[in-house]
RNA sequence: GCCUCCAUCGUCUAGUGGUUAGGACUCAGGAUUCUCAUUCCUGAAACACGGGUUCGAUCCCCGUUGGAGGUACCA
């Protein structure tokens, strides 16, 4: 089967971690099988409607590495891939239901509407279009068309959804799902006032114009499944497969929203995670490999990305493990690739310094943006400092002031030698006054990079100099005695 | 309310008609170590409940409970 899959966001904001999932497993799907994946912009609620969300949608994706064959930014054969430049064939088709019978025009006011709800609602009876325009008689059609055009309002169309009977739909990792018809939305809308469709008829025009092979969407999805489906039939086309992806939820099990943390991709980007991080994350999140597999490129991801292996059920977003997930990802990285990412945050190093400095921090990266707060002492030498902080456990400052003094000397010409004939020095030294190394590089830890942690000294020493080390813990020494 | 879907450690998940029910995150302990981190080892932690079917059910069926989603001229 030749596959061809989309993701067709809504762009009412910024591009969210559950919709890029969505495109994640349709990018892997098509990579997977040899088909295309294509972009389409579905942009019918003119309400909604948020200018900034395209282009953030497109940033998002790239960042991730997920590429597009077709879309509203590439074209392609089956273009536009905006609804709002298809307007006409919507009307087009509504208007083709309409003549073959599987669609009317309604003309009840959205008040009317209101009403009827509200009625239904004090009445504890079930919520919906009670199917006025559905039957009406040639001459009470023109009655209410012209009251309308009188008004100056325009007629929806309707779908004449099947009173009983049900419906099914074959989900690629469900099964098989019923619905009652009586059970389904009565007669929705296709076709809005202001021209617009809904989305209901939109996909299927475009899924089925597209080319659509398989439809992989998020859960919510699944209760007007069976609409479409029947859509598909009253056009007398072919259904595309359907594949409802699990939700995902927040810790609580509610849906994932701001107060659980990030949800925009932005975010996530912004917050220092890395794309590998989080696509390797994401892609297990309702899909798995196998027992014990859990670290993977987007690139290995293609090649062994199968429906089959999607789970049913809802997925909580754990944003632990995604911490776990980045730190590995940025691991992962060459010193090359970290410089390249991290040098924009790092505008006052030079290459030579990102060079020396970030084999250093890379391990104790969890987040990208960690690595301006951890290497903030090369540039800034400490000036304020906690006392406490230089005694070593189980010593007084006295100690703390006498291994100072010690080191001063040994400092000397430190940048020429390498860190291991470094750190036996200090090593014998510390031994011949009685001392662990352990104690003699917790002062010169604090008074060197200003707190009790740091990177591994010799390292850093190493790269400081010997007189920018000595100037450093002359400055402790006064703030000691001072 | 009604409809639909779902149900293995706290979380993400693997798995099978007979297993010591596996891995990962988190947590606890330990090893390595100049701090932190990394890495490694060990441990704690699950088949929601009740009925069936079966020689035997975590696994198959039914029900209960719980959770989620839907119930728009939003997607």
């Amino acid at each position: 089967m030749n596959v061809r899959v989309r993701y067709a966001p809504s762009p009412t904001g910024f591009q969210h971690i559950g919709g890029l999932r969505t495109a994640l497993f349709n990018y892997l799907f098509a990579k997977a099988r040899g088909g295309k994946f294509f972009l389409r912009l579905e942009d019918t609620d003119q309400g909604r409607y948020n200018a900034e969300a395209e282009a953030d949608l497109y940033e998002s994706l790239r960042w991730a590495g997920i590429t597009w064959d077709e879309g509203p930014d590439l074209g392609g054969p089956f273009g536009p891939y905006v609804q709002s430049k298809r307007l006409e064939l919507y009307k087009q088709y509504a208007r083709q239901l309409v003549d073959s019978g599987h669609a009317y025009e309604c003309y009840c006011t959205s008040a009317r509407l209101d009403t009827l709800r509200q009625e239904q609602e004090k009445a504890k009876q079930p919520l919906g279009y009670d199917r006025r325009c559905a039957h009406l008689s040639d001459s009470e059609r023109e009655v209410q068309r012209s009251r309308a055009a009188y008004d100056d309002r325009e007629p929806v169309i309707r779908f004449h959804q099947k009173p009983d009977g049900e419906t099914v739909v074959e989900d690629e990792i469900l099964g098989r799902v019923a619905k009652a018809n009586a059970d389904l939305p009565v007669d929705p809308v296709l076709l809005k006032s202001d021209g617009y469709p809904t989305y209901h008829l939109a996909h299927v025009v475009d899924d089925h114009l597209m080319e659509t092979s398989h439809v992989l969407r998020a859960q919510e999805w699944l209760p007007s499944a069976p609409l479409h489906v029947q859509l598909f039939a009253a056009f007398g086309w072919q259904a595309p497969r359907y594949v409802h992806l699990p939700l995902i939820l927040g810790q609580d099990g509610q849906k994932l929203s701001k107060r659980h943390g990030a949800t925009s991709v932005r975010q996530f980007r912004e917050d220092g995670y890395t794309p590998a991080g989080l696509v390797n994350y994401l892609a297990l999140l309702g899909w798995s490999y196998d027992d014990s597999r859990e670290f993977f490129t987007l690139k290995e991801l293609e090649d062994v990305f199968t429906l089959s292996k999607l789970s049913k059920s809802p997925a909580v977003f754990d944003y632990k493990k995604l911490e776990h997930f980045n730190g590995h990802s940025i691991r992962e990285l060459s010193i090359g690739e970290l410089k390249a990412v991290l040098a924009p945050q790092l505008p006052d190093f030079t290459d030579d310094e990102l060079d020396g400095y970030l084999p250093l921090v890379q391990e104790r990266l969890k987040f990208l943006k960690d690595a301006s707060e951890a290497l903030k002492f090369v540039h800034h030498a400490p000036t304020a400092w906690v006392r406490e902080d230089f005694v070593p456990k189980k010593l007084d400052e006295a100690a703390a002031v006498a291994l100072l003094e010690a080191a001063l000397p040994l400092l000397e010409g430190v940048e020429a030698r390498d860190d291991e004939t470094n750190e036996q020095r200090f090593r014998t030294r510390g031994e011949e006054l009685g001392f662990k190394l352990g104690d003699v590089m917790q002062p010169v830890r604090v008074a060197v990079c200003g707190g009790k942690v740091s990177p591994p000294m010799f390292g850093v020493l190493h790269l400081l100099g010997g007189a920018e080390s000595q100037s450093r813990i002359k400055a402790a020494l006064a703030f000691l005695r001072g």
